[in-house]
Parts: C-alpha cells; sequence; structure tokens
RNA sequence: GCGCGGGUGGCGGAAUUGGCAGACGCGCUAGCUUGAGGGGCUAGUGGUAGAGAUGCUGUGCGGGUUCAAAUCCCGCCCCGCGCACCA
C-alpha cells in the first residue's frame, strides 16, 4: 500500500465533516482537556519552522481524545501590530486585507497539515466583535484605577515612532526594528501590574508544571528586593533625599550620595550654584543617552558634584551629593547611598573622583585577597554601636532602630514597572477615552463599545497615531457634558489583545459579554499550553496579570490561566533560525505533495526532543518516509497472510512479539505522559515494526497476533501520523474514526518475559553475555555465570572474592 | 559578572533511584534483487591493533568515591540562552 496525498484529503475531509474537533459547552461524563497552542501573528504563510507547534499541539489534543479526554482545541489570530502596518507602508494595501489573507493563507495550510482545531471559535483580534471586548478589559482596569495616564520617562524607538514597554526592550533598542531606543517625557498610558507584582511573583510556585526555566526568567524580571528607604537630610536646605538601599547594615559606609539625572529635586539643589550651567549641561548630556550605550562592559561612570552635602542620619557625618551616569531612572527613589567599600559600583566611581572609602564589613579571614570593593558576608566595624554584628542581624537591628528614630522605613521595592500600553500607531484598537474640557478624562460607556478603528489613507509613522488626522473619528460629545470632546488617538500594545484571547475562545460568539463565566469556569484554567519560550516574559506575564485581575474581580474563579506549560525549541537550518531573508525556509507545500503530511508531521516530532532546537535535515524526512512504508507494507502482508494451523499452544516467536507489542505500549504511553518525549516514542515504534518484519520473515506466527501487532502500531501512531492512520484503521474493519478509539493499554501479564540476557562481568568489565529464564533464582544465575567457559578461563585460579547479581541485568564477578 | 540549560560516533540523538554506552533514525561500506527516475532485502558501521578469535581504549578536561560512573563528589574548560550597573 502506497501513502499518497489523496489518503489526506480524504480524511480531513472526513473529519471536517463528522465535526471530529467541534466542541459543545460541556460535558460532563468525560473529563475535559484544554489544549492550547499560542496562536499565530498572521504576518506571511508558515514554513516547517512553524510547523513544530502546531504539531506538537495536534498530536497532545488527539493522544488525550483518544485518552477519553473531552478536548478542545481551538486556533486564533494575533493580528493588530506593527507588520502589518509597515506592509501597508510598503505595498500600499490596508493592514486589514493584509491580515486577512494572510490568514485565509495559513488556515488553509494548518488544515492541509491535518490539524484538528475547532473552527467554529476562531478569534481575530483586528475584528470588532473581538476588540469590543479588549476595549472592555480597559475600561475594566480604569474603572478599578489599574488604567491609568502619567507623564513619565518613557522608551521611545524613532523609527518605529512609537513608545514602547520596558519588555519590548532589549538591550537598549527596539525589540522590532533593533533602533537604539531613547528616553523622552510623555503622558502615557499604563496598566498598574506593579499592584501584582507579588502576586505574580508567589504564584510562579503554584505553576509546577512550568519549564523552571521561564519561571526563573520571570522571577528575575520582577526582581523583588527587601530594604529600607532612608530619609537623609540635606545640609542647609529644608528638604531631603530618599535612598532605597538593601544593604543598610554599610550604612556607616556611606561617603556619598548619588542622583539620577531625571531626580526631581534637582533644580532645587543647584538652583544657586554658581555651577548651575556646568550641571544643567551635564544633565542634558545624560538625558539624550540612548539606553544602549549602558548595556555594554566598557560604560563609563561619569559624575558632577552638585555642590549640596546630605546629613548621614546615623552618624550625623557630611558627605557629598553627586549626579551620576550609572543611577537607573524608574527604580527605587532615584536617588542612592554609596558604599564604595562594599559596592564595586560606587568602588568604581569612588576611585574616578577620589571619594572616601571606609570599611564597614570586615571580610572573613579565609576569603580570597582581591582588589576592589567586598561585596560579601563579614562582621561590622567602624559602625558604632552596631559593630561586630553579622551582617544579617545587623540589617535586622539598623532597620528597627532606623524606623524607631523615624530616620528610615523599611521597603519592597520590584524591578517590574508598569506596562506602558498606548501606542502611536494605527494598526491596534482604540483606547476607549474621551477628553472633555470640562469633565476632564471620560471612559467611553459601556453601551458604545467597540469604539471602531476609522478607516484611513495614510499609515506613515509621524510620531502620532495616524489617527489624530482623522477629524470625524476625534470629534466627539462628551458623554457626561455633552460639550464639545476628543478621543483619544492612540491604540493599545498588541500584546493587550493577547493577554485574555485563551478566554474568548470559550464564548466566541458571545454579544452581550466579554466571556460567559460559567463556560469558562468548567474549560479553564488551560491544561496543557504549548509555545515558544521567547513569550516566557512578554505575553506569558502579561496573560497572567490580566487573569489575576478578573480573578480579583470574580469574573473568573481561578487565579492562573495556564496549568502546564510546555515551550518547544526552534527548527533551525544551516545553523540558523528559519527565515525568509536568510533564505533557509523549507516550504511544507513541496513536502506535501511528495511525502504527505504524515510524513513531516513524524519527522518534525521524531528529529529531536521537542523542548530543544533542532536541525532540519531533508534526509530525516526521507527516512520517516520509508518507515511508514515499512509499516505499511505490514498491512499488505497482514491481508494475505494465511499461516497454517498452529497446535494451539503459543510459540516462542508469538510470545516474543506480544512481548514486545506491550512493552511499546507501555513505554510510548510513558513517554507522551511525560514531558512529551515523542522522539522516543516514535523510535519504540519503529522498533515494533522492524521486531514485527524480523518476526514474519523467520517464523510463522498466529494471524491474530500479527493483526494485533499492526493494530497496536497504527494506534499508537494515530496522534503523530492521523491520516494513515485513520487509513489503516479502515482498511482492518474500524467503522468510525480511530480518534474514538481507545488507547491501547498495555496488559501486565505480557510485559514480563520468561528469558532475558544478561551480561556477566569480571571485574566490573563485561567478559560474557548469558541468556537466564526470570524465575531463576540468584544462586541459579551464578552457578550458571560461573561454569560459562570464557568465565572459567578468566576466573581459572583465583577464588571469587565476591559475586554481586543484578536482577535480570549483571552479574558482576569480583576476584 | 549573575542565573539557567548543555557538551555522548561522520550527523540528529538514546540511556541519569550508578548496573551491558551508542537504542531509533540519517549517512556510509559490501552483497543480493531487471526495482531500473531518492525502491526493497541481508550483513557491517565509536576509535585502535589484528587475517581472525579477541585485546586495549572510549561519553569536554583533571582528580576522587564504588564491585560497577555518561550518571555521584571536588576542581576546571567550552558552547547556547536569559538578565545585565535593580543599589
Amino acid at each position: 500500500m502506497q501513502y499518497t496525498k489523496d489518503i489526506d484529503v480524504k480524511w480531513q475531509k472526513y473529519w471536517q465533516e463528522n465535526r471530529l474537533f467541534n466542541v459543545g459547552i460541556k460535558q460532563r461524563s468525560k473529563p475535559k482537556y484544554y489544549c492550547l497552542v499560542m496562536f499565530p501573528y498572521p504576518s506571511s504563510e508558515l514554513h516547517v519552522g512553524h510547523a513544530r507547534n502546531y504539531i506538537i499541539g495536534d498530536a497532545v489534543a488527539r493522544y488525550k481524545k483518544m485518552c477519553g479526554f473531552y478536548v478542545l482545541n481551538p486556533m486564533g489570530w494575533d493580528a493588530f501590530g506593527l507588520p502589518a502596518e509597515n506592509q501597508a507602508i510598503k505595498h500600499k494595501i490596508h493592514p486589514r486585507d493584509w491580515t486577512l489573507k494572510n490568514i485565509k493563507r495559513i488556515t488553509q495550510q494548518l488544515k492541509s497539515w491535518g490539524i484538528g482545531y475547532d473552527w467554529d471559535r476562531e478569534v481575530t483580534t483586528c475584528l470588532p466583535d473581538y476588540y469590543k471586548w479588549t476595549q472592555w478589559l480597559f475600561l475594566k482596569l480604569y474603572e478599578k484605577g489599574l488604567a491609568y495616564r502619567k507623564e513619565a520617562p518613557v522608551n521611545w524607538c524613532d523609527s518605529c515612532k512609537t513608545v514602547l514597554a520596558n519588555e519590548q526592550v532589549i538591550e537598549g533598542r527596539c525589540e522590532r526594528c533593533n533602533f537604539e531606543v531613547i528616553q523622552k517625557n510623555l503622558r502615557q498610558w499604563f496598566f498598574k501590574i506593579t499592584d501584582y507584582a507579588s502576586k505574580l511573583l508567589d504564584d510562579l510556585d503554584l505553576l509546577e508544571d512550568w519549564p523552571q526555566r521561564v519561571k526563573t526568567m520571570q522571577d528575575n524580571w520582577i526582581g523583588r528586593s527587601y530594604g529600607v528607604n532612608i530619609h537623609f537630610p540635606l545640609e542647609g536646605l529644608d528638604f531631603g533625599l530618599d535612598c532605597f538601599t538593601t544593604r543598610v547594615d554599610t550604612i556607616f559606609g556611606a561617603t556619598f550620595i548619588a542622583l539620577n539625572w531625571a531626580h526631581p529635586k534637582i533644580p532645587a539643589l543647584i538652583s544657586d550654584s554658581p555651577d548651575k550651567d556646568k550641571i544643567h549641561g551635564f544633565v542634558k548630556e545624560l538625558e539624550s543617552q540612548p539606553l544602549s550605550t549602558r548595556s555594554v562592559d566598557n560604560f563609563e561612570k561619569k559624575g558632577i558634584f552638585s555642590g549640596r552635602y546630605a546629613i548621614n542620619p546615623m552618624n550625623g557625618k557630611k558627605i557629598p551629593v553627586w549626579i551620576a551616569n550609572y543611577i537607573l531612572t524608574g527604580y527605587g527613589t532615584g536617588a542612592i547611598m554609596c558604599v564604595p567599600a562594599h559596592d564595586s559600583r560606587d568602588y568604581e566611581f569612588a576611585k574616578k573622583y577620589d571619594l572616601e572609602i571606609i570599611e564597614v564589613i570586615k571580610k572573613p579571614k579565609n576569603s580570597p585577597d582581591s582588589e576592589g570593593a567586598w561585596e560579601g558576608d563579614g562582621f561590622l566595624v567602624n559602625s558604632s554601636d552596631f559593630d561586630n554584628l553579622p551582617c544579617e542581624d545587623a540589617k535586622e537591628e539598623i532597620a528597627s532602630y532606623m524606623e524607631a528614630n523615624d530616620i528610615g522605613k523599611r521597603e519592597v521595592n520590584f524591578k517590574l514597572r508598569d506596562w506602558l500600553v498606548s501606542r502611536q500607531r494605527y494598526w491596534g484598537a482604540p483606547i476607549p477615552i474621551i477628553y472633555c474640557p470640562d469633565c476632564g478624562e471620560v471612559p467611553v460607556p459601556w453601551q458604545d463599545l467597540p469604539v471602531l478603528l476609522p478607516e484611513v489613507q495614510e499609515f506613515l509613522p509621524t510620531g502620532q497615531s495616524p489617527l489624530t488626522y482623522i477629524k470625524d473619528f476625534i470629534r466627539v460629545k462628551c458623554p457626561k457634558c455633552s460639550s464639545e470632546a476628543k478621543r483619544e488617538t492612540d491604540t493599545m500594545d498588541t500584546f493587550v489583545d493577547s493577554s485574555w484571547y485563551f478566554l474568548r475562545y470559550i464564548s466566541p460568539k458571545s454579544q452581550d459579554l466579554a466571556f460567559l463565566q460559567e463556560d469558562v469556569d468548567y474549560w479553564l484554567p488551560v491544561d496543557q499550553y504549548i509555545g515558544g519560550v521567547e513569550h516566557a516574559i512578554l505575553h506569558l506575564m502579561y496573560s497572567r496579570f490580566i487573569n489575576k485581575f478578573l480573578h480579583h474581580e470574580k469574573l473568573i474563579s481561578f487565579s492562573e490561566p495556564f496549568k502546564r506549560l510546555f515551550t518547544q525549541g526552534m527548527i533551525v537550518k544551516d545553523g540558523a533560525k528559519m527565515s525568509k531573508s536568510k533564505g533557509n525556509v523549507v516550504a511544507p507545500d513541496y513536502i506535501l505533495d511528495k511525502y504527505g503530511a504524515d510524513t513531516m508531521r513524524l519527522y518534525i516530532l521524531f528529529m529531536g526532543p521537542p523542548q530543544k532546537d533542532a536541525e532540519w535535515q531533508d534526509e530525516g524526512l526521507q527516512g520517516c518516509w520509508r518507515f511508514l512504508h515499512r509499516a505499511l507494507r505490514l498491512v499488505d502482508m497482514l491481508k494475505s497472510y494465511e499461516p497454517p494451523k498452529g497446535s494451539g499452544e503459543m510459540s516462542k516467536p508469538e510470545r516474543e512479539l506480544l512481548n514486545k507489542i506491550h512493552s511499546t505500549i507501555h513505554s510510548v504511553t510513558k513517554d507522551l505522559e511525560g514531558n512529551f518525549q515523542f522522539n522516543t516514542a516514535i523510535s519504540r515504534i519503529m522498533e515494533l515494526v522492524n521486531q514485527t518484519h524480523k518476526t514474519v520473515n523467520e517464523d510463522t506466527i498466529a494471524k491474530d497476533i500479527l493483526h494485533q501487532a499492526v493494530e497496536t502500531v497504527f494506534l499508537l501512531l494515530a496522534p503523530f501520523t492521523p491520516h494513515v492512520s485513520e487509513e489503516v484503521n479502515q482498511i482492518l474493519g474500524g467503522t468510525s474514526s480511530v480518534l474514538q478509539r481507545p488507547w491501547p493499554k498495555a496488559i501486565g501479564k505480557y510485559l514480563v518475559s520468561e528469558e532475558v540476557e544478561i551480561a556477566v562481568l569480571i571485574n566490573g568489565k563485561v567478559r560474557d553475555k548469558l541468556m537466564i529464564k526470570t524465575d531463576w533464582s540468584q544462586k541459579e544465575v551464578e552457578e550458571k555465570a560461573l561454569s560459562q567457559e570464557k568465565i572459567k578461563q578468566a576466573v581459572s585460579s583465583s577464588q571469587p572474592k565476591k559475586i554481586i547479581y543484578i536482577d535480570k541485568k549483571i552479574v558482576n564477578i569480583v576476584l
């Protein structure tokens, strides 16, 4: 039997007509299983590098279905975003047309690979019936004070002409276009994700089935640290400076204070300084520095003395206040107490500008001699009443002393910043806010949603949203007082769209609500989420935040959206990620025509552990093609197999084949239940096929055992090669879809074989092999081993000192 | 610098409660088969010495524990990813 494209087409049609993958609202008789793959950004047609994600998801969904779960496997489109707009500018085509065209093409591709989605639940984020609810979400957050507008230094990409979230800045460069990001003071919309910082961090512990790597990345990104906010009075001024530190134990070693260029107190500090202009110049210089210059190793620390002194509240010591380029904006207070003896950055700065260095932590005697700051633990010195305390104790005691004396307060700080969600671009969901000269900021009333994205002719980014030029869009009556008002013209970050799409799949057609709570509570949380690790922070953290917000608002009953997360590796070609610009993409259409969808699916699952990157090799594809045909030849063989009647007693080859059948079921199931070890699962099925061929070639076996072997092969293959499995299932007499058949179960009595080969070792080296009956005692095995010709020779004169027997594996004779 | 992965044949990769290293696939070699355009079958395939039986050697490097180490311990090297002045 030959595997041809006709088989693909035939069964894809069958699945669609029989609605095999469409699920209703609930089914109480079966446990539910929500399998979700990260939905694509429809920017071009898919190549095999993209395919892995969907094929893994489909294999999981089909496997779970056969295991008796009621499986939901939906698909949709993350359809707003910059690339569509850039294409629009380049090719003078509307972003919507371009996007919808791609969606059509990708849908057809996914279907041609036999991916089984419930297409009735398709969601598209750029369509009004979806973004209406994205706007609803915005207003919900607004209502609770979690969406707000403020002026702050923000990341600005001058190539994309828009602001960016912190998460979208990679090494000081724009995630999209790699252009250097600069900081600008702008008034922008934020989501107050920082309110959830602690929860987002603590709840990572609940996510037992998430890759540790992803959890660590989020942990680092949220970056919680415990410390003290210390108030330093300023000499001759009626205000002071607040500094956050995690090393309050080093307070007696603070010899200067450093401020960030944007620190709000700078003008007041320098207002009557003779060097005012010089300092201003310095601040200006720092202001215009691109972020990327900081992230290089040789970033040179620079600073200028402000002319002012602060007072160390613990000992009254006068310390100079500097303005320095290495102090971060937006973290802590923007002012740092500097302890050069115990902080390498302060040390470097102090050396350069010849500032005082006072040791207050004695480093342990056995620690290595080294230049520079000692940042480790030790006992306090030069610290007045706190001398001789170990660091950890000193932290507590000094913090308590400060709180008692109103010098400072314990504080928790986070690296996580609020999520900047406004964008000065066209292709996104409009922010549903109206500005009224009298009432100020007014949310668009619920019943007026969606705020439709108007048609525009010109998408060229100018630094202002293209919506700014649409008079009819901007002009609006204030919902409160009906006077002439203006609409917000910025659109939302596309990560807002994707932060809740997994909820919309549950009630995709709902007109009155974003999602129906009862149904969402049935299907969610997602049992298995599958996607690329590149979303470890952005999408996965935003989704968790939105989910937690909705949970807090009692709109859903679960606090984490994704129970299990699987991050698949990339498929690379010639050592590089597949991309059009590199010219190394492998187009799937050619493969489908020549080898069929199942060959491609099988190879992608077989090429290596799915969580690791893998190199695409055409030869590997051929190997899978050969294997499928080797397996299909078994079917032909079975059809015409007419062995002479046996004795009724089971022969040895028959028992061995049965044994192989059941041990294969056992290990394939184990591989799938674990961490989706498709590659090893498939290799075991290959072994079964090989052994079946061998057995039939060399021996005569009962037809029903051969039948069992063939049937098992294609049942186990069904999640990976569904088309071929359906076809074989039909040939073998199946009347329904192979998906509706139960996953095979290994029968215990066939898992134990009666004979097994063990190794005989002398002093830990293999000297011989030995067949033993599995019911032999240790003594019997040892005697048999010692009686082997080779072993007798090797042992010869000497007497065995010790014999170690590992059950059914090894006999080790120690001389 | 810190954190997380990882290093096994010509290649992708198996094997970790310590128990026969190299499963499975690719590639390669030889033979068979009129299959004649990426087909099938058989045998072989870590290195090395040998005609051969077989010996020695072998999982990044160096030590150690053990009857037994890819797997455990100590000290290094290299590669990938993430974070990167978070005070």
